[in-house]
DNA sequence: AAGATAATCGCAAACGATTGCAAGGTTCCG
DNA sequence: CGGAACCTTGCAATCGTTTGCGATTATCTT
């Protein structure tokens, strides 16, 4: 069927031995006969069949990416930065949606592992039973998390390297933001409880208000999907008649949130001011235009790979390597102060959230008037 | 290092012959023997080497998804049905970013033979030069297109199968819906002109205005993307002052021109409406919420897929297959009426749209006020 | 009871590459 | 001129499966 290296050989006078040397350009060929197969190879439009090779050099020269959805813009586009890296480096990348669901995962990373995938990056973990971590941890296959949470390190995840941005960070830029504003009746509405990302977001925005001496906001955890934060939002929109503000835990919960103030007839931000969390392209032109913290999510995608292929590089075990990215908050239209307020210095407010995180990792915080510029990946 | 099949053989006590049919559950296996073999293979924990399998059997057991830019929501869709519908039948998809780039495409192409894919859904294929599309031809392997024009039927791409949404019938419903309201001077800003997709919903478009003898509009064409449509936009709002419509190729180009309306202070729909196409979910929350045409995204993936499957069940040369997929326009706040214009007879409009396509392939095509309904893929 | 038939299982050859090792041929140097 | 060193190339094993075919044993038929 296919042309295989025996043909090529056979058509260049030479064993299948040379013919794979030649091509591979390795040393010890004679030049003549080296351009005599390439021509040949040329002429027959032969291609290296890489599941053979596959099989004896046992790579498969592609990674798999395994996360909750693709529909996610913020997943769009950490694939898109993990999908260049890959392809720069010559492999390719297979996708998973495992929809947070810890068996339909576990039925993903069986199968890669089965195709001897080279290394595998992965955002949904977190619902993994310490069994399955431990299962994934013993296959041996170089993994770096993009969900991982700072506040607890003690979390046997910490053995894996990650790719992260520095949600704690976040979490309190938005919380003092708010509160600068004015807002102490605000609601925060994010994704699952189990969640490292979330949960650091949440961990930070709630020590923003502790700090400062303010009540717990309330918060409600869901899946991180436009339709199930609409359904939230729909609720306590009634419910909770006082709020002034609602943190999002992403740009995407943030407008399944906008979408229920629509229909509810609630203005934004005049009647409820709102934050989200990634700035995703679209947060730009949403109704009205979204506050929110933006990560560096091509970023993000890219270095995780790397981390990936320089983990493939060197064998046997590895330290486990953290690279935190580093957020900011891009000032839109969904936000208003509070009348009667006293205006805050601003500098003090930023002056907490720089230091007022609690590691050292804590990434560039300022606070940018929409103009998205380029990020550099802080490591 | 791993477990191999000799392993189990060897633990089991028989032949590597008989543990591979006994894993594989082919006939002629005593019970007993295939009993202990299944346990051997569950206590060493025995994942068959997919790489080894493929070589042997010459399927991979994967499938190649070829598009411009996942980070582009549409594709997201897409990839997400192509990708349920891949795993559904036990088969993985590697992702590759074209960016409608030829050359780039080719060697996503070149590898995706040289791993011995399955088979190959292709959306970038139209900047292909008729040598390259030969080439593809040529590889023999199932290919389904995304993107293909209804009305070039003499293209050579016809000899490939393709999954694609009506365009020309929803360029056209587009057409009437803004005639319908009273606008006679509006710009067509659209993708590259080579887009068969893009094509069809221009032609349909123009058709419209046509047939109701009206002056072509003008049609810019550029980039699909967010950015290339905001500096498209930004450009003409400034020489083409007395335009009151916009019809945009696809949803994100909608944004992208929306964008640039805010910046220049001009309202919608109070000074220019705006339809776009895709009925992206985000297109629900943008300002204002946005009237498009839907066409199922996800659907369209998954039945890629399948058509995939079917190819490469039964195997030798097949009839292509064109899957043409229903659209409907979805009615939401970025349009008004001309202010002095007779209130027209929808129905009339709809009878336009319905019966004015020149094909008989046109689906159906309601006007829906919001609230999505799933779709039936019209065969 | 003996020959025929059927049910199991093992042997060994693929699949298409890579690669250690040895064989053959040159060149070089003393 | 002879042997060492080097450059090129071929031989053959290997990677981990699948699978056609033949061998062995058990069951059945008359």
């Amino acid at each position: 069927m296919a042309i295989t290296l025996k043909d090529v050989a056979r058509e260049a006078g030479v064993n299948v031995s040379t013919a794979s040397r030649a091509l591979n350009n390795s040393f010890g060929i004679h030049v003549d006969t080296r351009k005599r197969v390439l021509e040949v190879a040329e002429r027959l439009k032969y291609r290296t069949n890489q599941v053979a090779r596959g099989l004896v050099t046992g790579q498969s020269h592609s990674i798999g990416l395994v996360i909750s959805d693709i529909r996610n813009p913020f997943f769009a586009e950490v694939a898109r930065g993990a999908e260049d890296a890959a392809f720069h480096a010559g492999r390719d990348l297979v996708l998973c949606n495992s929809d947070l669901n810890a068996e339909k995962q576990m039925r993903y990373l069986d199968w890669l592992l089965a195709k001897r995938i080279d290394g595998i990056v992965i955002n949904s973990v977190a619902p993994l039973s310490p069994a399955q971590q431990d299962q994934l941890w013993s296959a041996g296959v170089p993994i770096v998390l993009l969900n991982l949470s700072l506040a607890h390190r003690r979390s046997p995840l910490w053995r894996f390297s990650a790719a992260i941005a520095d949600n704690l960070a976040g979490g309190e830029i938005a919380g003092n933001y708010l509160i600068d504003l004015g807002h102490a009746h605000v609601l925060h509405v994010t994704g699952p409880r189990t969640h490292g990302n979330f949960a650091d977001r949440t961990i930070g925005f709630l020590n923003a208000f502790q700090r400062r001496g303010l009540p717990r906001p309330r918060v409600v955890y869901g899946e991180h999907t436009f339709g199930a934060a609409y359904q939230v939002a729909m609720q306590h929109l009634e419910a909770d008649r006082n709020m002034t503000a609602i943190f999002a835990g992403n740009d995407v919960i943030a407008f399944g949130c906008m979408r229920a103030m629509m229909e509810k007839g609630v203005r934004i931000p005049e009647d409820v001011s709102i934050v989200g969390f990634d700035n995703l392209e679209m947060s730009q032109i949403s109704s009205p235009p979204l506050t929110t913290i933006d990560q560096p999510k091509y970023e993000t995608g890219k270095a995780a790979v790397e981390m990936l292929l320089s983990m493939m590089a060197k064998d046997g075990p590895h330290e486990p390597e953290h690279r935190i990215i580093g957020v900011r908050l891009i000032e839109r239209e969904s936000c208003r102060r509070i009348a009667g307020t006293a205006v805050q210095d601003r500098r003090s407010a930023k002056h907490l959230a720089r230091d007022g995180s609690s590691h050292s990792l804590s990434a560039a915080n300022k606070s940018v008037r929409d103009k998205p510029r380029k990020h550099s990946v802080k490591e």
